[in-house]
DNA sequence: CTTGACCTTCCCATGATGGGAAGGTGTACT
DNA sequence: AGTACACCTTCCCATCATGGGAAGGTCAAG
């Protein structure tokens, strides 16, 4: 299978197929004579995978992660269970966060009349503190993508 | 006041208020004879009000648009409620995408047994299909970003 | 007049993705 | 055979908001 083929089967762009393995999150590809990256069935399988756990929201790291515990024959699903659980949690933080902005700006929102003057209660909430519920409350390594079309 | 106070006082790094000058959002700040920038108590209040609204989760074109209709005497407060209002719907459609995510992976992490051996209905989740309860439902310009310590 | 804390500009990296150019390959049809 | 076209290759660039760091200039206190 051509790259083309694979990634249409995958639902990976081609794109992105190569980027993995520059980036060695798949093993390279086999290569036809003339250079042509070739994918078998197991291929198709791992980027299957890959290209689900991305749709969960998982970073390429997690999924590294994922991939190794996948293809080990003696792992113990309590590590897969971390990881995704870790996943869950950061999520909920991305949710949460996201959720409070919402709030706040619902607030405000709610306050403005919307017509044709120029008093706002939005923008005057943005030039003093819009601090209605909390604060930001910071995180390490929040990623927090959300896939396009694909 | 020179951009380290400046960005003491706004909670905008210094780096950053170089970064919104370059790309316009915020005009070129006054220089001293030196060069050094040199920033006023209404630039100040001007950096704050960035602040707050990426805090909000705006992006810097949405700020821009803002920060236009906040300088704008003539406003309508209409056309800064249709910005929220639209920055709010694009909260809650990330926020859906990503509880989705989450509900999923929960599903998943919940029949797992977690312990010593092998068998986990995670891998087997992301393997096939991971659809249990709805389709990734696509979006345009999903940006999706949490800010950090800050 | 030195030291140290500031400032300047410039370049690089991030993460995951797409766009596109320049050039090679494979195949199907005339 | 030749030609057209679809596909492939690598390489570079852009995104978005942010930080890191280097090389060098400025300023104030000792």
């Amino acid at each position: 299978m051509n790259i083309g083929e694979a990634a249409k089967a995958s639902g990976v762009s081609a794109k992105m197929i190569r980027y993995y393995e520059e980036i060695k999150l798949i093993p390279p590809s086999d290569r036809t004579a003339s250079g042509y990256r070739s994918y078998s069935q197991s291929d198709i399988h791992r980027l299957q995978f890959v290209r689900r756990a991305r749709d969960l929201g998982f970073q390429v790291a997690e999924i590294s992660e994922l991939l190794a515990l996948w293809g080990d024959r003696s792992r113990k699903s309590s590590d897969v269970k971390k990881v995704a659980q870790k996943h869950i949690v950061d999520l909920q933080q991305r949710i949460q966060d996201m959720q409070e902005m919402a709030d706040t700006l619902q607030t405000l929102v709610s306050c403005c009349a919307g017509d044709g003057r120029p008093e706002c209660p939005i923008l005057e909430g943005l030039e003093k503190s819009a601090k209605t519920t909390s604060r930001p409350a910071a995180r390490k390594g929040a990623v927090t993508s959300i896939k396009k079309k694909r």
